[in-house]
DNA sequence: CTCCATGCAAACACTTTGCATCAAG
DNA sequence: CTTGATGCAAAGTGTTTGCATGGAG
């Protein structure tokens, strides 16, 4: 059973609807190898003959955040864009200045250490962290 | 001479010219401790007595930065923020997920090892990164 | 006097809200 | 049927653009 399979097993097991918008957007979320922003996720919907209301798309993502499938990235295009939450290692990303193409990178544990200092040291409760690389891509390096 | 000032005459060395608005907005970037967004800026002007028009305000914010002293830091809540580039230590943000409210931390080199090995392995020019650290503060906690 | 910098209004893009309607279970 | 999910229109918020005016040097 697929990641998208068993997040909708989960929904209905919770009670919440398994709707067509809901389905297709959790199977675009599982097929993107980026993340996605609503725009984009909207216009992919509509290539798969699944199109749906922008307000839609807009609470489905929060939807899906709140249930904690997917994840906030921001990338500096003055878009939020989602991914869903990586199963295994945590991983980061590298955002190409030029294109804005997003890769991602798995990164070991390298920061975990300091996140118990900064806890201590500035009375902060640490949930999450996101770590990101800028610079050229390959294809933008010209 | 403060940060502000050398900035200051660092532009008027290269041409550019020093107005009321231009000096108001780098004596307020240099006195904030955290990373503001332009709507708030507008704000702190308009308090200081600089009311200036909110084109000028992304006009100057965009500028400021292809100079090179300050750099943007997005928190997540939809608005792009900015602060002066540290001068010594790269420094890193904690941001509360209940206020938003945004720190900065010192963290002493702890991925500029996995740059070198991200450059070789993606085949990507890393020029940056942004470390953030999610969670809640002390003030929120409760 | 000469341009760079500013103001203003309108347009843009992304996102949110309120409310009526629809459909999954 | 019941209530969660959706569509639609309108408003909200941050940001950008074009063009005329203003002021630093």
């Amino acid at each position: 059973m697929d990641r998208s399979e068993s997040i909708l097993k989960e929904l209905r097991a919770k009670g919440f609807r398994i709707t067509r918008a809901r389905s297709a957007m959790v199977r675009i979320l599982s097929d993107a190898d980026s993340p996605l922003g609503a725009p984009e996720m909207a216009r992919l919907m509509a290539e798969v003959g699944s199109s749906v209301n922008k307000t839609t798309i807009y609470r489905e993502l929060e939807f899906f955040k709140g249930q904690g499938f997917i994840t906030e990235v921001l990338v500096g295009d003055g878009m939020r864009r989602y991914e869903f939450k990586p199963e295994g290692l945590h991983h980061h990303h590298l955002v190409c200045n030029e294109c804005s193409a997003v890769e991602c990178v798995e990164v070991e544990r390298c920061v975990e250490e300091h996140v118990r200092a900064i806890e201590k040291k500035n009375d902060f409760k640490v949930t999450d962290h996101s770590l990101k690389f800028f610079g050229l891509c390959a294809k933008c390096r010209t």
